[in-house]
Parts: structure tokens; sequence; C-alpha cells
DNA sequence: TTTTAAATGCAACTCAGTTGCATTTGTTTT
DNA sequence: AAAACAAATGCAACTGAGTTGCATTTAAAA
């Protein structure tokens, strides 16, 4: 399985393809960890302007080229790849000293069970520890 | 098992008995769902200052009288009781429709498995649906 | 009752994220 | 290849959650 470019991915999910997006999504690839705002800006120089990036990862979020991941931070990060629908679930691990977000396999799909009446559409879970590096 | 007053639950945890926190604590222990801070403003009749809320919230987390939950809104929310911790979890449910938030047993303790060299403290599970008003 | 420390209220601030609008750029049509 | 169109960008001003410094009030201790 080849490695898509970033234009491939503009084309296949109907996008422009502007400098600004094709700089993201190339980075988003690089990385193995969600982005802040603020990675982002940072790894485009600051040369973009806020409105801009979040549009962006709003539509990118929205066609399914990254997910956005609430840790406890209040901060949003994105990472690269669907979002995790059902049968398609992944869990996310927050580092508490780095703070760094990554996306993990799911293995125990688990099934919590809810009070009469309610109804489970999807579970997301958030796993708390020490990242390789840390 | 008789039932705490919001008296003996500051007195329990050695804080001060004021009239905000008394009126706060009964109206936590009220709620059978998490409240927000716009939902304790219009709980106490848009009366509290908002930094005299916020930091009896932060207090009331930190001596563990209320538990701060983050769902996808990035808003806050609080509900009544311990912070969910290892051997005590619990998890939340959060209503797609109402957005309303309520705490639920954990009852499938999920063991996720994480790469090498992450270290696993503790797992948070947001479970998304309908309640059962909606 | 006096003293002391902590809680409250107020105002000003920070920071993430959004919105309206003019300008530019990518893509489509002729 | 040029013109036309829609969508993307940049800018500025705004919103809304949450924080901070400081003066005043209140609960609890002496």
């Amino acid at each position: 399985m080849e490695k898509e470019s970033s234009i491939q991915v503009l084309e296949r999910k109907g996008l422009k393809k502007t400098k600004v997006r094709m700089a993201l999504i190339q980075h988003f690839m690089m990385m193995n960890h969600a982005q802040s705002y603020n990675d982002l800006q940072e790894a485009l120089s600051n040369e973009l302007d806020k409105s801009t990036l979040y549009r962006n990862l709003t539509n990118f979020e929205k066609v399914g080229i990254i997910h956005r991941i609430n840790d406890d931070t209040g901060v949003s990060k994105y990472a690269f790849g669907e979002p995790p629908i059902h049968g398609n679930e992944h869990a996310h691990f927050v580092c508490e000293d780095c703070e760094t977000v990554y996306c993990v396999e799911e293995l125990v799909p688990l099934q919590p069970n809810v009070p009469k009446g309610f109804k489970t559409k999807k579970v997301q879970t958030i796993i708390r520890g020490t990242c390789a590096d840390c």
C-alpha cells in the first residue's frame, strides 16, 4: 500500500489544492501525535492567519482528513486520520508529563452498561499515563 | 446511611461554611446530572460573581466534593461526588440531543493495551448517545 | 470582642476560537 | 488563454470561558 501524497488526499476529498492545505496535511502526516493550534502555527513559522488555520481544521475534520481530540486542557488537538467511528474505534493516550496526545489502538471494545432508557451510540476513551519519552 | 447536609460536607472537608458554598452544594446534591458554569449561575439567580463561582468550583474539585468533566463542548461541567480515581472509576454519558451529562457506573473496567514504554495510570470514558428524556 | 485568615466582589485581563468582509487564488467555462 | 465564478485567505473586530490582582467583607479562632 503506497503512501498517499497531500495532493492525493485533497483530490480524494474533493478539496481545492492550496499551499496552506498541502503544508498542513504534510505536517500532519509527519507527526505521530496530535497537534494543537499552537503546534501547527509554530510548525508553519507563524505565517498563517488564525482564522484560516481554524477554518481548515474544521473543514479537514468535516471530510475526515483529521479528527479532533479533547483532552482535559481545554485546548483542542487534531490528529491525522479518520475520526473514530463505530467499528473503527481508537483511544487517545495523554501523557501526564509532556501533555502529548497519541492515538492508540483500542483492543477491548468495552460495552458499558447505562441506565434504562439510555442508548449508547459511541464510546470515547482517554488513557492517562506517561509516554515512552517521559 | 443518612444523607449528609451541605454543612456536614463542608465540615468534613474542613472548608468554611459560607452562604455561597452551601447554596452550591445543595444545588449539586439536587441535580442528577453535571452542571456547567451557566447552569449554576442560573440556578443561583445570576447573583454570584464569576470569579467566586469559579474559585469555589476549583476548591470543591481539589477537596473532592465535586469532579470536573470534559465533554466535547469545550465547556467544563461539574458533578457531585468524588472524582473517579483508580478502583473507583465511573464513566460519563453525554446525550447528543440535549447535551446533558450524567455519571454512570462503569461496569467493564477496560484494560487498553498501549505501545511499549507507555504506562497507563487511569482511563476516562465518555459514552455518547441519547438519554432517557430524549 | 478583637484578630486573623480566608471568601467575596469588582474590574481588568488572557486565550481559544469565531465572524464579517474585502481581496486573492484555484478551478471551471468559454 | 482569458474571463468568470466560487471558494480560500487575511485582516480586524468580536465572543465567551476562565483567570488574576486588589480592596472589602465574613467566618472562625484567640
